[in-house]
DNA sequence: GTCTATATACCGATAGAC
DNA sequence: GTCTATCGGTATATAGAC
């Protein structure tokens, strides 16, 4: 129930199937234990490999969370803006997109826990790279909150703060999913599409 | 900048020093590096002690953790119900509630982001202990959302989601602070909490 | 209550055979 | 590419002197 199951589909890029396994499996483990939590032997049990089989895939641990973290994030970046793509009215492209995000932080909230959360477990130099993508993601919030606002449909005291709030809405359930609360991803992100509208000054039309 | 000073205020209840010193570094530490990647030597160096010092006050790193996340909960708990004593009519207790769970969110986003992202940490027992006291902060602000739908001044889908939307909103601030993104928390409490009464679908009064 | 010294266990990563 | 075996380092926690 908390333990989830990671959709294959997750990494379609990537060619090898050991690798895939490898990269669901860490998603399980370092979503539950964490990344300092989660031990190599454990991943490599989890993926039906001895100890040592885990370092012909991945050179080291963080690799593999990396590898993990730069796939997510950019996956999520690509769906989300193809979600967007061709909704320009800013009241239903908020609507597309808050209920795409949260729909998908729900399903995927194991991945979720782990690019959102252990993002300080990463090396300097990675934790650069997949920044840039997390700021891109930011930023298709924000602009279309400024868009809104360019156009007089939306009223906000400040757009940054607006845009933040917008994903922190859709990216936080990733953390309370799958405690007792069972829910509908789809109705939870209508719902919460309703309310981010609403929230940005918008007729709930 | 990313590591903030917790404030010894936190730990008015525990008589000792040298716990207050603990608990001040075990947040501090917990935060950046999480639980698992923290050493029991890092926190004893970090408050001037030896390795083993630890050990008097605290039996196990787990009950530091404990601790930590028992006083963070109970005192947050305690501070949002003292925030809206007195407070009835539901919009005014929505930007109440919000304005002071964003605040503290802001100023004590270390302590936020030990109390609510190293939970799996904890024992079982020593996690059902602090989750009851979670289940009451999430139900002030759901028993206001339900207030205010019984008024007629709210109009939501569901109540239970539109209460878990108030929490991501205040909440996740603990875990973007920080990061590059200054801000005066006292602005971004009044912002979030205009977001919060509009997202109701009250009149943004 | 603090220290130095250390027991005991486990972790990340490597060596070398197949 | 997978295995068994293991190295070297470090972790939590304890023992015993002061």
């Amino acid at each position: 129930m908390t333990a989830a199951t990671v959709p294959d589909e997750l990494w379609n890029s990537v060619g090898s199937p050991t690798r895939r396994r490898l990269l669901t499996v860490g998603v399980e483990a370092f979503a539950v234990r964490g990344f300092h939590g989660t031990t190599t032997r454990d991943i490599a049990a989890r993926a039906g490999l001895s100890p040592a089989a885990l370092y012909v895939h991945y050179r080291t641990k963080e690799l593999l969370l990396f590898d993990i973290s730069r796939i997510g994030h950019t996956e999520s970046l690509v769906a989300l803006e193809r979600a967007g793509a061709g909704v320009t009215d800013p009241v239903e492209r908020v609507r597309t997109l808050v209920a795409h995000f949260a729909e998908r932080h729900a399903r995927h909230h194991a991945l979720g826990r782990v690019v959102h959360y252990e993002l300080p477990a990463l090396t300097p130099e990675h934790r650069a790279e997949v920044v840039v993508t997390r700021r891109k993601i930011e930023r298709v919030f924000r602009d279309t909150v400024a868009a809104g606002v360019a156009e007089g449909v939306f009223r906000v005291d400040d757009v940054a703060d607006a845009g933040l709030a917008l994903l922190s809405l859709s990216l936080d359930i990733c953390r309370w999913w799958g405690q007792g609360r069972p829910r509908s991803p789809r109705r939870l992100a209508d719902h919460y599409a309703n309310l981010a509208v609403a929230m940005l000054g918008a007729a709930a039309g």
